[in-house]
DNA sequence: ATATTTCGTGCAATATCGTGAAGAGTCAAG
DNA sequence: CTTGACTCTTCACGATATTGCACGAAATAT
C-alpha cells in the first residue's frame, strides 16, 4: 500500500469513526506502530488532525451518530467489559445478553479475533460491525426498553442455539431472589438463553447488589459466576459464597 | 509494446485498481522501472494522473468505498428519506431494508407516530430506539458488508410477515437488467420480502441509474415505484416509462 | 506507587527517485 | 551500404523517502 492511500485511509477513517487508534491500525495494516505514528505526527503538522496519546482525532468534531455512540461508559463497565472480554477463547460461541455492561464486552473484544457471536440486541450486533467475529442475530418483537428481541420467534430462535459462554444482563441481584429484571418478556428470553448456555456469568456492578426486580431469571446457584469490581466489599459478596459460584475481580 | 499502448494500460489500470504501482507493473511488463516511472513522470504532466512515492493515483479518488460510503448522509438521502417517510401511514406495516437511505426513512419518522416497522438491519432498528414504532427484528447470520441478516432462518421470519409497504435497497437500476445488488444471499432475502410486500419503493439516488450488480433482486414492472431526486434527468428516466411504475420526485 | 503502554528520537536498512550517459533500434538522406 | 539524427530503453549512481528497531522519556492504567 502507498504512503499516500494510507494517509486518505487515515483521513477516512477519521470521519468515519471519529477516531484512530494506533495500535489498532498497524496490526490491520500489517504495519509497525512507528510508521501510523510518524503519519499522525505529519498529518497533524499539516493541520489535519489532531494527535492524541494513543491515536488521533478529527479537528472537525464527528458525526453525531458516532458522539451518541461514545457515550462515556463508567470506568468500572469498562474494566468489567474487559474482564469478560479475556475470558472468550478463540472459535467459542458466545451469546451477548442486551444492556451497557453486555456493549463494553463488544467494545473490548479484539477486532480480529475469530469467535461467533450470538445476541438479541441490534445495538450490540451494530458494535460488532467492524470485528471478524461472525454475528448472529436472534429476531424478534423488539423490547425497546432494553433494546432487545424477545416473543415466541425468539424463543424458537434462542432454542436452536448452543453457547459456550453467556453474559447475562440484569438488573437486580440477590442472595435469595435470585437474579431478576424488570420486564415479564426479557425474563423469560433470558431463562431461555441461560438453558443453551454452558456457563453464565453477569456484569455485576455495586448498585445491582442486595436489589430485586419483579421478574426473577435464575437463582444464584444457576450461575457459574459474577465479575464484580474489586473496590466492592467483601461482607456485600458474603452473602453469595454458599452457592458456590465464581468471583472474578475486575 | 509500443508506449501508447503502455501508456493506455496504465490509464485502463488506474481506473481499475485505483493505484499503480511502479514496481509491480514493471516486473509485469518485463520492463525496468524507469521506463514505468518516466510514463508517469510525463502522464502526471499532462494531468492525467497523480504521481506518488511508489507509483500513481488516480486525479479523482477512487470510487466511494463503503467506508466513505456510510460517510455522509447527503442532503439528497435526506429529503428521499422524508419523501418516503411521508408516504407511511399510521397503523401501517413496513419494512425497512439495509443501507444509508433506509436508515434516513427511519431518521425520518416522526417519534411519536403509531407504525409496526420491520427490518433485518441492526443499524436501522436502533435508529428506532427512541420511537414510538413498534420494531419486529428479523434475525440471522449478520452480513457485515451490508449489516444485514440473511440465510435460512431470515427467510423463514420474512415468510411469516405481510407488509403493505417495502423500501427495498439496491445499488444498481437498469432497464433490462432491473435491480439488482451485490451480495447473492442479500438478494435472495430481498426477493423474499419483495413477495411478503404490498408495495415496494425504492429509494433510487442518481449513481444507481444505468448500473448493474451481478444479483438480480427484481425487474422493473415487479416494483410499485421509485423516490428519484428531482434533479435527476427526465431522458435517463424515459427508459423506464414503459414498466407503468410511480415516479415519485424528492 | 508500580506496571504497562505509548511517545519521540536517532539510526540503519531498504526502496524509490531523478539525472545523465550509454546501448539498441529505426529511418531517411547521402 | 553507410552515416547521422532521433527515439526509446536500460544502466549507474548519488540523493531522497520510507520503514522498522532500539531506547529512554512521558503518559496512562492498575
Amino acid at each position: 500500500m502507498l504512503t499516500t492511500q494510507r494517509r486518505a485511509l487515515i483521513s477516512a477513517r477519521l470521519s468515519r469513526d471519529g477516531e484512530i487508534i494506533a495500535k489498532r491500525l498497524a496490526d490491520e495494516l500489517d504495519l509497525s506502530e512507528d510508521t501510523i505514528r510518524r503519519d499522525l505526527r505529519e498529518m497533524a503538522a499539516e493541520g489535519l488532525l489532531k494527535r492524541v496519546h494513543g491515536g488521533a482525532l478529527p479537528l472537525v468534531p464527528p458525526l453525531p451518530n458516532f458522539a451518541a455512540r461514545q457515550e462515556i461508559a463508567s470506568d468500572v463497565k469498562r474494566r468489567l467489559g474487559r474482564k469478560a472480554a479475556a475470558m472468550i477463547g478463540t472459535g467459542q460461541t458466545i451469546f451477548l445478553d442486551g444492556g451497557t455492561s453486555n456493549a463494553e464486552i463488544a467494545r473490548a473484544l479484539p477486532r480480529d479475533m475469530q469467535l461467533t457471536v450470538v445476541t438479541h440486541s441490534p445495538t450490540i450486533a451494530a458494535e460488532l460491525e467492524r470485528h471478524d467475529a461472525e454475528v448472529i442475530l436472534i429476531g424478534g418483537r423488539l423490547y425497546k426498553h432494553s433494546m432487545v428481541s424477545t416473543g415466541a420467534s425468539a424463543l424458537a430462535a434462542i432454542a436452536g442455539i448452543r453457547v459456550d459462554l453467556f453474559f447475562l444482563g440484569v438488573t437486580a441481584i440477590h442472595p435469595a431472589h435470585g437474579v431478576s429484571t424488570g420486564d415479564f418478556e426479557e425474563a423469560a428470553v433470558k431463562r431461555a438463553i441461560l438453558g443453551q448456555a454452558a456457563d453464565t456469568y453477569v456484569l455485576a456492578t455495586a448498585e445491582k447488589f442486595g436489589a430485586v426486580s419483579p421478574h426473577r431469571v435464575a437463582g444464584i446457584a444457576d450461575l457459574s459466576g459474577f465479575i464484580v469490581p474489586q473496590e466492592i466489599k467483601d461482607e456485600t459478596l458474603a452473602s453469595y459464597r454458599d452457592a458456590d459460584i465464581t468471583m472474578i475481580n475486575a
